[in-house]
DNA sequence: CTACTATTCAATAAAGTAATTGAATAGATT
DNA sequence: AATCTATTCAATTACTTTATTGAATAGTAG
């Protein structure tokens, strides 16, 4: 075996790893799978893509070593290898971002675009920048905030927030959050709390990035 | 424009980069890019690529915008467009080390099998863990030397190591270190080294990597 | 044992990717 | 202007990836 050999085996696996995440629906899974365990029926659901499809690259990433299964009864659960196929993910997202000024503009202006204000970066809100009384709001569904959450964060899915408008204190501030960067359930929320007149802005990031920053987190009992 | 419309094209838009990235020549220019600017000629050189294979490559990575080019008189010079690049780099490559035992035991079996000694994780060296008569010897061609190395670190490029060895101080120990964890240089050097007597470790990581980490460097004049 | 359900497999068609070769381009030198 | 050189482009072939569809599997519940 000489050098080169040795040099093509080494990059061909990496390769191997790169081409299992060099894909929008495959990232859009990895997306979902750091917020915790899903069956490929919810998977599916959640990226649209058919039950059939979801599984092919669902077995594609499992056969990278990224994902890893536990089976529960007739469901099969997928969830990351570790924390640091979501670091990696977090690379390319972030990489993304600064490299390629359409995918920018993109996130920027689509659902956070004019008046819409700017997202909050995770370190200003954990640095407690904001008044004490700012409200952290959990958008996710439901399950999602009971893994786990922002400490003292309460939680109001996206699809109840119009029905439950009432439950908010007035005069209060909200930081809503979602699943990352590129969920927009936190867009929609702060968009419909704005319109019913209270003060609210969205976090950059999402409880991944929180809880992957070491930053204080809860559990639901 | 639809919610998930807008989510495709993020996750699309992140998706090229990923792919551009997902190649092994790919990875391996862009390893070697790390080092600094290249001609597309010495490019292919390296990577024992075809020059226009090689043009090729760069083509999808400048397309990605993960390259950029300075032209000089008739050369053109690649290189990383930023920083991040090269983090994301090493996301993968550690990722990679990480979840694939088999590409973990090809860079710790080949080279550095058997009696070999375990490569010195660049904290150890940077916190001074190792007597201070102890050498750091840069191995990689001279040029790349010459645009940043090592601070203290000597320049032996490793196809001169053995008729150089006279220059090596009697009882030195010493620290070798090439181009990154995959690159075979440091293990040639530990090897010849240590069959002339000469107590030889390698440095896990390579120059880019303590450059990054923000760790002392210099530059020749 | 039978029926049911979640998931995977297999086959197909369409699209994209990689290496090779030789021609074309564009900038520098004479 | 003619020549030289580094690089890119274009065309080809072989190969890989993706989505779709319907069938197969393997567990669970009755």
């Amino acid at each position: 075996m000489d050098k080169r050999v040795f040099k093509d085996q080494a990059y061909n696996e990496l390769a191997k790893i790169t081409k299992a995440l060099g894909n929008p629906r495959r990232l859009e899974i990895v997306d979902l799978l750091a917020q915790g365990p899903f069956s490929v029926e919810k998977i599916a659901e959640q990226t649209s893509l058919s039950i059939a499809n979801a599984s092919q690259h669902l077995q594609v990433l499992k056969g990278a070593r990224l994902v890893e299964i536990d089976k529960k009864g007739n469901f099969i659960y997928y969830r990351l290898t570790n924390d640091e196929v979501f670091k990696t993910w977090r690379a390319l997202r972030d990489l993304g971002f600064r490299l390629n000024a359409e995918a920018e503009k993109l996130v920027n202006n689509f659902y956070r675009s004019g008046q819409k204000p700017t997202p909050i970066p995770m370190e200003d809100l954990y640095n407690g920048n904001y008044d004490k009384d700012t409200l952290i709001l959990d958008v996710r569904p439901g399950e999602e905030y009971h893994r786990g959450h922002i400490a003292n964060a309460i939680s109001i899915p996206i699809n109840e927030l119009s029905e439950r408008l009432g439950e908010l204190p007035s005069d209060v501030k909200i930081i809503a959050y979602c699943r990352g960067p590129l969920c927009v359930y936190a867009d929609e929320a702060v968009n419909l709390l704005r319109k019913n007149g209270i003060d609210a802005r969205r976090l950059k990031e999402g409880f991944p990035d929180w809880k992957s920053q070491g930053f204080s987190v809860e559990m639901s009992n």
